[in-house]
RNA sequence: GCCGAUGUAGCUCAGUUGGCCAGAGCAGCUGAUUUGUAAUCAGCUGGUCGGGGGUUCGAAUCCCUCCAUCGGCUCCA
């Protein structure tokens, strides 16, 4: 007999050799119904795994991150079978599961998956589903492995097995299909009750643009066909909240094909949102002791050479801009540091007078790659909440720590709670792609982990990830489709101060090189807006609402006495506007929801009478009646509330 | 940049296998109505069918090419 532990702790007896999947049957069969895979001392295994000594073991339904990854994974071989039969011949990369389903590179050899051939593929998927095929696992020599593979002519599949070791190989076959596989899988394909295929895609081989592009085919699949409903309904309402659809319902933004691609161009409302926004950052750090510069949208190219910025992108950049003169070549601003270190050096400091923290609102131009734009959220011209600290050494972790404050402030205040924060490092197998001493990464690295320590921030850190000239703090956010981009950012920097020479005074009266850290809370006006856009639905608060309030006279006659109210809500700084056109109240009342406006004013024979206005608030309906001063003194209260506490 | 898809009025979309002056709803304009909390009625305007080239007696529809957008990959100072 071996000793089970399971979560709860309680101790069960079981027969050698037992199975999760029996283990299951023993507690009830509702479970054993229920459960898809299992965790044996912390490794996820397959249900029919026996196990021969004591161990913890944990099962995991639909409703674990486990259960739900071993479900996927089963569809892409389940998938890959499906392939095989449609598509003899097709050669197989890999087919791991992922956050929403699974995908499976794919070589179909010369020929052409398409978008049409997916519900064919789904219909095969489940016709195999339902044969109840078992997923059978072998566990193989590497030159057995190796000779399966050449024999079948499937290249990915031999370089793949050729990075493993000896020794750690299995296989799983599942129906006709058989693959190369860690595992764990499904007792068998029968649970696999709903299937999607939601894409296809090219993709490079082991994600090196060298290499071919593969087929990706993307995938999800539940055990029950009500999840996919309830799946695909999210799905669409996440659309909905699609910053390039709201930007344009709400006339924030646009782009023109004649303008330029990637080149957003702010509407009035967009502007006036961007401006309080771009406000509440300055005050915010006038207050931590940041000064405003500002520096133009070019510099001559030498600025850059002597950055380095040149020599990493100049290739993949705009082109520089000539002139009449001959040799005089400028390049459209990329970034802000390089100004700001010439700002730096325009005057001598003394170690007194560190840090020196300035701030700029910059306009940058970056040739993004043309597929790699999207919406707000990647373009050829944004502006950054940039900023550039310069320090003495030993103000550096004081300094950051401060800079990790001011955002996570900024965070709060605009109620964003959904993020995680990445130390990016370098790639510890690449250190051509960066420049700087080892020392300097060294120090810069260790710096940021103390930072983060000291604030005690929840991490993850990601190799490869930091910038060519130091490492980096990420905040990352997540769009209404889940898809990641980094907002905030924090870098240390030892680099650019040695490029450009910048130098402090000490007290023994020797030059010192101070420590830069790059910073921006938001990353850029643009990105932010987009997520902001994504996470609020558009429905912004009070403070940032561009239109905060509409006001709508019943009729012709209570015109005037509406221009009144708007005129008085302007002068106490509130954005109201009037809604005079002859229609319904009914109809306007509906466009003043659907434009998203907090607060909808009607007035009419009463109102004007009793000098009083009846207030409808946004998605909540109709509030009451109330004084004109009273309201106003109600939104300038939201407001504070919103934005000072 | 790469793979795939898409591109018809300001917006959302119809336009069967190429065939009469390219349609609808919303928006806009004009008029009627003077309205009490999510769409009043009527009339009208609006389109080089993404651009260019080709095939054809005839192209929104077929082919080529360029541009843009969307979903991924790669990249992201």
């Amino acid at each position: 007999m071996i000793k089970i532990t399971l979560p709860d702790g309680s101790h069960r007896e079981y027969p050698k050799g037992v199975t999760p999947l029996e283990i299951a049957h023993s507690i009830s069969s509702k479970l054993a119904k229920e459960v898809l895979a299992a965790s044996v001392n912390s490794q996820v295994v397959e249900l029919n795994r026996a196990i021969l000594t004591d161990a913890s073991v944990e099962l995991h339904k639909w409703d674990s991150p486990q259960g739900q990854s071993t479900f996927w994974h089963s569809s892409s071989h389940l998938m890959a079978e499906a392939l095989e039969l449609l598509f003899p011949g097709i050669k197989f990369g890999i087919g791991p599961s992922i956050e929403n389903g699974f995908y499976y590179d794919v070589d179909p050899q010369g020929r052409q998956i398409v978008e049409s051939d997916l519900p064919t593929i789904e219909q095969k998927m489940l016709e195999l589903a339902k044969e109840n095929q078992s997923f059978v696992r072998e566990e193989i020599s590497k030159k057995d492995a190796l000779e399966r593979y050449r024999e079948k002519g499937d290249q990915y599949k031999c370089e793949l097995i050729g990075d493993l070791e000896d020794g750690t190989i299995s296989f799983y076959t599942n129906g006709s299909f058989t693959d190369l596989c860690r595992g764990p899988h499904l007792v068998d394909t029968s649970v696999i009750k709903a299937v999607k295929l939601t894409s296809i895609a090219g993709a490079y081989w082991r994600g090196n643009e060298n290499n071919k592009m593969l087929t990706r085919i993307y995938g999800i699949t539940f055990p029950k066909k009500s999840l996919l409903e309830d799946y695909l309904a999210m799905v669409e309402e996440a659309k909905k909240r699609d910053h390039r659809k709201l930007g344009r319902e709400l006339e924030l933004f646009t782009f023109s094909q004649k303008v330029g691609q990637g080149l957003p161009m702010w509407l009035p409302k967009g502007a006036l949102l961007r401006e309080r926004l771009e406000n509440f950052l300055k005050r915010v750090q006038k207050e931590h002791g940041y000064q405003p510069v500002i520096t133009p949208h070019i510099g001559q190219k030498e600025l850059y050479v002597t950055s380095g910025h040149f020599e990493k992108y100049g290739k993949d950049s705009f082109q520089p801009i000539e002139t009449p003169n001959e040799g005089e070549v400028f390049l459209l601003k990329p970034m802000n540091c390089p100004h700001h270190c010439e700002i730096y050096k325009s005057k001598p400091h003394s170690y007194r007078d560190l840090p020196v923290r300035y701030a700029e609102f910059g306009t940058v131009y970056r040739y993004e790659q043309s597929g790699e734009l999207h919406g707000l959220t990647r373009v050829r011209g944004f502006t950054q909440d940039d900023a550039h600290i310069f320090c003495r050494p030993d103000q550096l972790k004081e300094e950051f720590v401060k800079v990790i404050d001011i955002v996570l402030y900024i965070f709060k205040k605009l109620k964003f709670e959904d993020y995680t924060v990445q130390i990016s490092l370098r790639d510890p197998n690449d250190h051509s792609k960066y420049i700087g001493s080892n020392e300097n990464w060294e120090r810069a690295e260790s710096a940021i982990l103390d930072a983060v320590k000291d604030r005690d921030l929840e991490t993850v850190v990601e190799l490869g990830e930091a910038a060519f000239y130091g490492p980096k703090l990420d905040f990352m956010v997540k769009d209404a489709l889940g898809r990641k981009w980094q907002l905030g950012t924090i870098q240390v920097d030892y680099n650019l101060p040695e490029r450009f020479e910048l130098e402090y005074i000490g007290s023994d009266d020797k030059r010192y090189r101070p420590v830069m850290i790059h910073r921006a809370p938001f990353g850029s006006m643009e990105r932010f807006i987009a997520v902001l856009i994504e996470h609020t639905a558009g429905k912004f608060p009070l403070w940032l609402a561009p239109e905060q309030v509409m006001v709508l006279p019943i009729s012709e006659k209570f015109e005037e006495y509406a221009k009144k109210v708007v005129n008085l809500l302007n002068n106490s700084d509130i954005r109201a506007s009037i809604d005079s056109r002859n229609e319904r109240i009914g109809k306007k009342v509906r466009e003043s929801e659907l434009k998203k406006i907090p607060f909808t004013v009607v007035v009419g024979e009463r109102e004007e009478s009793e000098e009083s206005l009846s207030i409808r608030e946004h998605t909540v309906g109709d509030i009451g009646t109330m004084g004109i001063d009273q309201f106003i003194t109600m939104i300038n209260r939201k407001v504070k509330e919103e934005i000072i506490n």
